[in-house]
RNA sequence: GGACGGCUAGCUCAGUUGGUUAGAGCGUCACAUUGACAUUGUGAAGGUCAGAGGUUCGACUCCUCUGCCGUCCACCA
């Protein structure tokens, strides 16, 4: 579609807010986003944004540096495929939807709308904030097929949730046991142990006795919980309390008789506190291991709403909350003279991710899966393990990362990961919220049911829903089809996945639960590799909120300095795993950029009249330059993309285009003419390696310049390694020197074009003759180059010229002079250094032999620059 | 308590198997500018690569220790 505009009447500037749209629409319309021809498979599944509002800059990085892998290998002709999707993302929805109620003024929501007045709301709300999203993932300009889009609580992915749960419980993997969990007493629910994040407070750490008989005093800083001890626990080898180990005692506390045996434990440390703990199986995960290797009962004291249960504790503690509770006790044991001491200590209090209530560690009947239980497999898994064999979960995760069927960029985040198996415990996935997808398990009387629909009419579902993780962690497979047999068989050469990119900061939510689903489900890893990016802070590396109010949002810097400048800040100047500080000032560097490919977009677009096919030839030393600098570029460019190295990428491209491009090859381009072949051939090539970081200005200069089709299909550019016609570089030199010399000493650029026109074989002489003061340093006589200069740009002809010209000018011949010497210092020094390294016997013995050829090389160098410069001296003397 | 990361120019950061005068962008200063681009060009100044040891012919790069900043995990009841 040659749209034969008339490139001088382009606009000046780039506005990206009047063309990203429409370009965005047509790709859309034109089937682009869709897995195209017979190629390799490269599939993206979009990790899907919450459906809790709006996305953020780390929204904005996921897509870009997606959209750029994927506007990448869909270059190569590979069947490149990106599903988009969003996550119902359970807890978080819920509460939001319920603080939405709340503040438009219902008390209780839940309470007062009932389950499914309710979860309309919610489904409403989440319905909104998907088309939000979608929007603004569409504004981000990624390339992403939305006829496939996924939800991870719709009908299809509900059944991948219903299956596994249904393969896992037959496993023994899913089991429902009566164990402490972490619950939340605000949104009276259950959390995994990745939802409770710790706070630092000050505590009051009570060093007591339970009552006057009881020979051992215990510390604690949770008083009220200890109506629930059944044991005292002591290190086996503590010898103040080794008599005791083995009884058991029937102490009073505050009203209520308990029944405490005394134990001994690896688990306690002698030297805190008294070296005796009080073991509360019920309100403490560790206690309850305890208590599990003991044999001790449970007793649960505190209730869902975190207060005392009446029956448990004693007379006058029923019912109060936690913090009335632990001022009686206080009191009591004070006035009773049980009270031995009372610190003040810091101590991490556990609370909830979302809300920030206190977390309960309470014993409850909830579905877990069991990590650690060894079952048979059903399929082969992961070229280690056949069909039938047994494994744990855990060791399917550590198999998966350590054979490097997963790898993990950047690769320290093995580590992390590793110690954060080794430490997983079964993952408790029922939770007591109403959004989300509902525990596919029916009860009669004492009978159990696991299966999608009701068994009858006198089975009841279990009121819980799952976690969200649970849904999200079949993301990779649920989206490609399974468990629909003749759907998955279709997709399946998507899967693996490429690659998985996210920020660090899921990699236990989120990354570690795939590879758990994926190799217990499928036995292959969910993706080839998993890309990390870091977390994008504040210009003082501050986090993003609102009560800070440092929050950059993508949708007001779209507008303002365009999509591509916005994708290029957030992808630049960034390290995988290390996070990113963003500021205004950065995008709008980028924008001048987008602007200044513009230009050069243009410039060459007036110079080249129509595009010419693709075939450019080399006439002179700047041609053969441009060319072998470009073909470099793209493969370098090419090999920096496969390896993640984004930022890399492109500040080698930005340096050439800007670099090199712009600043010399055009400007000669004004000089010598005929260059049209090769500028169309370089703006092709250039706009084709930018398109991944930069879509809307590469499509919308693609089509102004007529080129053939769609640059988003079009062929990525071949690469071949090239070796550099480095000559130019040194005539940039040359030119750079002149241009100083004009600028510094007011020498007239006739003199140059003079001498530049009598070069190639008199050029020493010829300077030395018209510029006061002139050293040429020759390495090579064979000089053919140089038509003509005009204000100090050089025009290059043919030829393999290897010259150095180092030109200076004698309007202060004083200055000069101090310079020089100066300078003559410094490459003394240098020479010194190098003679002293190629003497060195050890060092001729060791180096390898091209690193001894290049110290040879710059040593010639240094040595006839020196003599260049003691020759100059003199002169100026 | 355990682990991980950062410390390189005024600021933001590159520096991929150790190779010798350490780079970029922004900022600063000087100069230029009828030119595709003032969203420009040329150049300059600016660094004991956090500190101390060690390995090596050679260390920003590898090892050990220390300091400061940050993150995660586990938590002592």
């Amino acid at each position: 579609m040659r749209q034969n505009i008339d490139p001088e009447s382009l606009p000046k500037a780039y506005d990206a807010s009047t063309v990203e749209d429409d370009i965005y629409k047509a790709w859309e319309a034109s089937g682009a986003f869709k897995p195209q021809g017979k190629g390799e498979p490269y599939c993206i599944v979009m990790p899907p944004p919450n459906r809790t509002g709006t996305l953020h800059m780390g929204h904005a990085t996921m897509l870009a540096i997606e959209d750029l892998l994927i506007r990448f290998h869909r270059m190569q002709g590979k069947r490149a495929r990106w599903i988009p999707g969003t996550d119902h993302a359970a807890i978080a929805t819920q509460v939001k939807v319920e603080q939405l109620l709340i503040k438009q003024g219902m008390k209780n929501p839940r309470e007062e709308l009932g389950r499914e007045k309710f979860l309309e709301k919610v489904v409403e709300f989440a319905e909104e904030s998907a088309v939000t999203i979608r929007n603004q993932v569409r504004k981000m300009g990624s390339s992403c097929d939305w006829d496939d889009e996924k939800y991870t609580l719709d009908e299809h992915r509900n059944r991948a949730v219903n299956e596994m749960f249904k393969m896992m419980y037959e496993d023994g993997i899913i089991e429902r046991g009566y164990r402490v969990v972490n619950w939340d007493p605000q949104f009276q629910t259950t959390l995994s142990d990745d939802e409770v994040q710790s706070k630092e407070v000050t505590s009051k750490l009570l060093t007591f006795t339970y009552d006057k008989d009881f020979p051992i005093a215990i510390s604690t800083t949770r008083p009220e919980t200890k109506f629930g001890d059944t044991a005292v626990a002591v290190h086996p080898t503590d010898k103040r309390y080794k008599k005791f180990v083995g009884k058991t005692y029937e102490p009073v506390f505050c009203g209520k008789k308990l029944s405490i045996k005394i134990i001994a434990d690896e688990a306690v440390d002698p030297e805190f506190g008294t070296g005796a703990l009080g073991v509360t199986p019920a309100h403490s995960t560790i206690d309850a291991d305890m208590a599990s290797r003991h044999g001790l009962p449970t007793i649960q004291v505190i209730d869902e709403h975190a207060r005392l249960i009446e029956s448990e504790v004693g007379e006058g503690f029923g019912g109060l909350t936690i913090e009335e509770a632990r001022k009686k006790i206080q009191s009591t044991l004070e006035s009773d003279g049980l009270l031995k001491s009372v610190e003040e200590i810091q101590m991490n209090l556990p609370v909830a991710e979302r809300g920030g209530a206190a977390v309960e560690q309470l014993p409850m009947k909830q579905w877990f899966v069991r990590v650690n239980k060894p079952f048979a497999l059903r399929q082969d898994t992961l070229g280690k393990w056949k069909k039938g064999e047994k494994a744990t979960l855990k060791e399917l995760m550590i198999h998966a990362v350590e054979s490097k069927q997963t790898t993990i960029v950047p690769d320290r985040f093995d580590k992390t990961y590793f110690h954060w198996i080794n430490n997983l415990r079964d993952w408790c996935i029922s939770r007591q919220i109403w959004f989300g997808h509902r525990i596919p398990v029916w009860y009669k009387e004492d009978e159990v049911m696991v299966m999608e629909k009701s068994p009858g009419t006198e089975w009841e579902q279990d009121p819980d829903t799952l976690d969200t993780w649970f849904s999200s962690g079949l993301w990779t497979f649920s989206t490609l089809g399974w468990p629909d047999a003749k759907e998955w068989r279709e997709n399946r050469d998507y899967h693996p996945t490429a690659v998985l990119e996210t920020g660090y900061d899921i990699l236990f939510f989120w990354v570690a639960r795939m590879i758990l689903m994926s190799t217990y489900a499928i036995g292959e890893v969910p993706f080839k590799d998993v890309y990390l990016h870091g977390l994008v802070r504040d210009e003082q590396g501050r986090k993003m909120s609102k009560s800070l109010g440092n929050i950059l949002d993508p949708l007001d810097l779209i507008p303002k300095y365009g999509t591509d400048a916005v994708r290029l800040s957030l992808v630049m100047g960034t390290t995988p795993g290390l996070d990113v500080k963003l500021s205004e000032e950065k995008i709008q560097g980028f924008r001048n950029f987008t602007n200044k490919l513009w230009n050069i977009s243009r410039f060459m677009l007036m110079q080249i009249g129509d595009v010419k096919p693709s075939k450019p030839k080399a006439k002179t030393l700047a041609d053969e330059w441009i060319l072998a600098r470009l073909a470099e570029v793209s493969l370098s460019v090419t090999k920096k993309i496969d390896a993640y190295q984004f930022s890399a990428a492109g500040e080698e491209l930005r340096d050439f285009t800007w670099g090199d491009l712009a600043d010399w090859y055009l400007e000669i381009a004004k000089i010598e003419k005929g260059k049209e072949a090769i500028l169309s051939h370089i703006l092709e090539t250039l706009l084709k390696l930018w398109h991944p970081f930069m879509p809307f200005v590469t499509e919308y200069v693609w089509k102004t310049a007529g080129f053939e089709g769609d640059l988003i299909v079009a062929k990525w550019p071949k690469t071949i390694d090239v070796e550099i016609v480095s000559s130019f570089d040194i005539i940039r030199t040359l030119v750079t020197d002149m241009r100083r010399l004009r600028a510094e000493q007011g020498i007239e650029p006739v003199k140059m074009v003079e001498f530049a026109i009598a070069i190639p074989k008199d050029v020493k002489k010829l300077l030395e003759e018209n510029i006061d003061i002139v050293k040429v340093l020759t390495r090579s006589e064979n000089v053919s180059f140089v038509d003509s200069i005009e204000n100090g740009w050089a025009s290059v002809v043919s030829g393999n010229a290897t010259i150095g010209l180092n030109v200076a000018g004698s309007v202060d011949v004083e200055k000069e002079r101090e310079k020089t010497e100066k300078e003559i210092e410094e490459t003394k020094k240098y020479i010194a250094s190098l003679t002293g390294k190629l003497k060195n016997k050890e060092f001729l013995a060791k180096a390898p032999a091209n690193v001894r050829e290049e110290m040879e090389t710059k040593f010639g160098e240094a040595e006839a620059k020196m003599k260049a410069l003691t020759d100059r001296l003199e002169k100026l003397k």
